[in-house]
DNA sequence: GTCTATAAACGGATAGAC
DNA sequence: GTCTATCCGTTTATAGAC
């Protein structure tokens, strides 16, 4: 399963890590085709021959088929019979640890979400991504409000918290930290949950 | 109170808020001196005559002079005898008015921390007041734990949480939307004080 | 105090040798 | 398939005219 660290061909998906990756360091506009070529061993002219449409089609590849693997996972969990409140801590494990284990990735979301806007072949299809997850999250408290499992909070401003807390995990996640992504999941569902219980039943 | 459009001098005050608009916007890397000079009505090469050290001093002096308003009213808040909820309470009112009253500065906060982390002169000035800032929330937290106000949460991870929840506001919020500064604060501390708040009593 | 001109460096992308 | 060389536009920062 082990591949040798410098394998004879470059494939895509190597391309899209590196790029991620020094997305994630220097940001977008910080970072050269140089600096992405070198990370795989490349130089700048070869890296041409093996990914079309330049740093612009590099970023939209990084960021669009990373809210896939996301997307996919909780369009999964959505469908399963599931009551809110196992439901949002499913979709919240499945954001968080998607987030761990690729946080290059989900930092050039947090980063790079306004550069891909002003790119103009990339932008809807990003903003059709984006929006399709906000309102998995934003349905999955709205039912469960509906059906009285939790309370009536301001359903908009929840989620956006809950879209910052779990992106901003990104920022400040160590794979050498205490807690590994499934813990932190836990932790984060459990804060929501609480603010979300009920304390008017008796 | 209201000034010309075009006043005859140019102050720092107004290159700061030029700056930050324009970082907002395109990002530090996305941004050239000319287009912060343009904002404030003048040519690249005159703005040099009005701030020194170029646009690297420019971005710390954003960062850390808007961190600088938000430390201010927060270590006057946690001066005061209140109790942790109330104390939180506050805090996350001054932290998330002041991110709307400056969203450039918020949105720059945001996006461009890891941007100066790299700038070797403004580096460890911009990390003291972030550690400061997020000393602060943890303290008061930890207040609430010990004197059995608040559940006993995961500290550092509830922390990281409210912390990405109100910096991701400035990414999202718009002057013109359903609700304004105070009121977006009053639903975030809802949502953390009624997480935190104890069921084990009876 | 503001401008234009310009120096010097850099970055994206392509062409063509090997 | 990878390299080097290069084109061309852009950017920071400075110099000097007005």
């Amino acid at each position: 399963m082990a591949r040798k660290p410098s394998a004879q061909t470059v494939s895509r998906e190597d391309i899209l890590k590196a790029a991620a990756l020094v997305f994630q360091q220097r940001g977008y506009h910080g970072t050269t085709m140089a600096d992405i070529a070198e990370r795989v061993g490349l130089t700048a002219g070869s890296l041409y021959h093996h990914f079309d449409g330049g740093k612009p089609n590099l970023l939209a590849a990084v960021l669009n088929e990373g809210l896939d693997v996301v997307l996919g996972k909780i369009e999964q969990i959505m469908q399963e019979p599931l009551t809110p409140s196992e439901m949002l801590r499913r979709m919240i494990e499945a954001h968080i640890v998607s987030v761990t284990e690729n946080v290059a990735a989900g930092a050039a979301m947090v980063f790079e979400s306004r550069t891909i806007l002003e790119l103009p072949d990339a932008r809807e299809p990003f903003i059709r991504r984006r929006d399709t997850f906000e309102r998995c999250y934003r349905e999955v408290i709205e039912r469960g409000i509906a059906c009285e499992e939790f309370r009536a909070i301001d359903v908009p401003v929840f989620t956006k918290a809950m879209l910052g807390a779990h992106n901003w995990v990104s920022v400040w996640y160590h794979p050498a930290g205490r807690l590994d992504g499934a813990q932190i999941s836990r932790e984060m569902a459990d804060v929501w949950l609480a603010a979300l219980k009920r304390t008017d039943v008796r």
